[in-house]
DNA sequence: GCTTGGCACTCCGGTCGGCCGAGTGCCAGA
DNA sequence: TCTGGCACTCGGCCGACCGGAGTGCCAAGC
């Protein structure tokens, strides 16, 4: 009985805390809950919560505040997703839809995604490890220098200038491009690229070519990249600027933190909640992460999510995330 | 004779007000620039700037500090730009020089300049509107189904998929390419497009293709393409958080926005500075702006450069801003 | 006529004390 | 087990105070 109450009590001081950023009194919370006690009563529930560790008291005699612990707390066991309004559902529809190829789906998902949570979103790129090669170009540029242009089944594209040591005609160009998309077109990313190694060894003439290909291809560059949106609702983080904000700025620019923040890309429909110290990053200790995989047919191809303070809106930042991942997936299968 | 030593008192005033932050006041800049006369003296001086309306003190009894026209002053005529350390020269070299790719150009410059000014620097992709076609190329997905991919001369590549209203076998497809680029391969982005635009009503068939590819080329957003960096930077923006920094967070974001602070690329050497209100944002009308344009050839096809406080080191974002932009355009001189 | 030292004045910023209110913990009673 | 009451604790706010930095002005000196 009194267990259920006390989830209770921990279910509206979280509400409240994120919803007016104060510490919460026993008296706000019967009148704002119609928990139907006294105050006095869910002050001993709050000391009890005090004591398992899911609530503090940022100093005697003020109101309480969820800890870590309390949040996490808060999201396994005491909250569902908010169901996304009809109208956010149809935005999301329409500015997705809207997208003319992967770069722009991706550009559009950050900005929904920052729009609808009102944080910073985190969009990696489809990582290129499970993508397959869908056609390779080769352009004269200069007698003894070429373009590699290389296009994936995600849509994504790679170009790299490749300098030769000798003078390519029209026939031999024909000739090397035939041979690399012999060897790569279709294949899958790994197996595209030990084919050309191999090309590269037994053909050297067109080694220089093949060798760049493979090395675009396994460049781990490319699987760090992310879009980032949203930045300006930083600056709704309150008082704590240098100590909150600066680090996670930082951490915006270096894509390669931000992807570590991000975690591992989670398939299927499941999210990820990191709260507070929950992740990697001791600056970031009071922001927590909302992410979940996304990519065609359920296979988590990248991450996305949202960053923002552990007091953030949990219901409404996992379901805008799911919402979202499940529509981009979608548009992947199609595409 | 007191007119050399106002504009004196006027650079020094500048000076300390960046290094310090802080309203400076007549005896702290006799000492600290060995200025020859009494504090008295330069008070005298300093109410004749303050007059004039280079200056003035935020409230009576403190110290004074430049207004934009004292900062304008300063930039115009008390100012040579900072020689650029051998070692940061080498730095911007060796940076840019490992540069794979005209994205991989852009984004280096940026962290470049960034790190060097130690402000958010921004770095407009080359404009399409002056460049030539390289080369385009139609690959087939399905049989009504191809992805037109366009390569510019300054390395950039643009792909979409087009869908047919008819199937394509091999040969009409090779025609169809050898169409297209028979009518833009080398020409300039608008010669081609009138190009592919004649191509389209001439021989139906090719027509969706050809739109797409006229439209890929004339469509504006690819001139907005921009790249921000240092964004952490406004981290150390000082007191005025919500008035300062989130405006420039917003247009940070928005990089239409961005790109109408930075304003129309300038050809050869000339140096842009905005300062404070003489840009086009109200909201940002306490940041300043340096950019230069660059591009191959002493031809302007972008800009670059940085935003910061009006309080900004003017003559070292100056030269970092040129000393980028020369190599970047150097870099485009060789591609 | 410019420069200088002196002097009175202003005003910001920090500190101190006191007060108020919100909130708690505990206890005794229902 | 809940509730009302009560004493207690602190943080935040207000007003007063004070020191320091800086100015403006003036009369004297070069």
């Amino acid at each position: 009985m009194q267990d259920d109450r006390r989830l209770a009590v921990l279910r509206a001081i979280v509400e409240d805390y994120v919803a007016t950023e104060e510490p919460v009194g026993s008296r706000a919370l019967v009148e704002r809950h119609g928990l139907g006690v006294s105050p006095a009563t869910v002050r001993n529930d709050m000391a009890a919560l005090e004591e398992e560790g899911f609530i503090t008291q940022p100093h005697t005699s003020a109101g309480r505040v969820p800890t870590d612990k309390g949040y996490r707390m808060f999201v396994d066991r005491l909250t569902t997703l908010k169901p996304m309004s009809v109208a956010e559902r149809r935005a999301i529809a329409t500015i997705l839809d809207g997208a003319v190829d992967l770069d722009d789906v991706v550009q559009r998902s950050v900005r929904l995604l920052a729009q609808l949570t009102r944080q910073v979103a985190v969009v990696q790129y489809p990582t290129l490890s499970r993508s397959t090669v869908r056609h390779i170009e080769i352009v004269a540029l200069a007698p003894s220098r070429v373009l590699a242009v290389l296009i994936l089944s995600t849509g994504r594209v790679e170009q790299r200038v490749v300098e030769l040591a000798t003078d390519l005609d029209d026939t031999a160009l024909a000739d090397l491009r035939l041979r690399c998309n012999t060897v790569a077109t279709g294949e899958i990313i790994a197996d595209a690229v030990t084919g050309l190694r191999r090309l590269a060894t037994d053909a050297p003439t067109t080694a220089p070519v093949a060798e760049v290909l493979a090395e675009a291809m396994s460049d781990h560059r490319s699987d760090e990249r992310v879009a980032v949106g949203g930045a300006a609702n930083l600056a709704r983080y309150g008082a704590s600027f240098d100590l909150d904000v600066r680090p996670l700025l930082e951490a915006i620019e270096e894509h390669v933190v931000l992807l570590t923040l991000l975690g591992e890309a989670t398939t299927g429909d499941t999210l990820t909640v990191r709260i507070g110290h929950e992740g990697p990053l001791q600056e970031l200790a009071s922001t927590s992460v909302v992410a979940t995989g996304y990519g065609p047919g359920n296979e988590a191809l990248a991450t996305l999510g949202v960053v923002g303070p552990t007091r953030m809106d949990y219901p409404g930042s996992m379901a805008a995330v799911r919402a979202v991942a499940r529509y981009v997936s979608r548009i992947l299968d199609e595409a």
